[in-house]
DNA sequence: TTTGTTTATTACCGATTAGTAGTATAACAA
DNA sequence: TTGTTATACTACTAATCGGTAATAAACAAA
């Protein structure tokens, strides 16, 4: 199951370039799931459900945001997919809908890092040049 | 090399739930990264540059933005470092730094095929339960 | 020099959005 | 019923951002 859906174009088997060919809507669809990822905010709160499912009480007590601020984010969250909605009695709890977003968070992570890296071994090297 | 930069933590052996222990000024980073491909026009200039370089001019036409417009997105799309710049006499030329970026849409784009798939099949199923 | 081409930058407008205070609703307990 | 707790919703403000027109700078060609 890759891109084979209604909205989304199928890939041909020699075709590694299948991204190119996404038309205008569907790269809106990507770039509006990339928007939901884009707030630290919303990702402090995937990050507070890595460890299992919590209500929204212990979401906002273990990120410190303001409550009408957690109700926002997550009904953002639940549209895109990204977590689960549960009513249990009084309280309402949210969970990952999939480890997904873990895989895209940990390969920006690499990137980013390997970017870093990257960078200061640049500015070593221009600081040996500026030594010599 | 995955996490043993400097400003990103480095993850013990038998953990497989590095990005919950990540600082807020880390998530911020990573935000900031989703950030930049959360913007359509940016990724029709990803998807432009996918079957090589090109330079502004080139890139203007394959998608139809404005000069200005065009000029402001790969700048921010440079400094995220996603494209590479490379002065060529009195042409600019831009590339896509590294795969990566390719890896990340389409798993984007194959996580949003599965839940169209299933938001399908539920209405299939309704609409089934309807006709009984 | 003058003209045209290519790219970058600045200033502005309109739209979107994060955060918040206040309010509403629903479930439960006393 | 009354009060309390948990969550959602509704303006509202301030800030950010995308698109564009205008301008500038660098360079090539006539």
């Amino acid at each position: 199951m890759t891109l084979s859906s209604p909205v989304l174009p199928a890939s041909s088997p020699d075709d590694d370039c299948r991204f190119v060919r996404l038309s205008p809507e569907t790269l809106q669809l990507v770039a509006d799931f990339f928007k939901v990822l884009s707030e630290s905010s919303r990702l402090q709160i995937v990050c507070a459900l890595k460890t299992g499912q919590k209500n929204v009480t212990e979401i906002i007590e273990a990120t410190g945001l303001g409550q009408a601020n957690v109700s926002k984010h997550l009904k953002i969250l639940a549209q895109a997919g990204i977590v689960n909605r549960q009513q249990q009695g009084v309280c309402v709890y949210y969970q990952i809908a999939s480890g997904f977003v873990f895989e895209l968070c940990e390969l920006v992570c690499d990137s980013l890092s390997a970017q870093i890296q990257q960078q200061s071994e640049k500015i070593a090297r221009l600081e040996a040049f500026r030594q010599a």
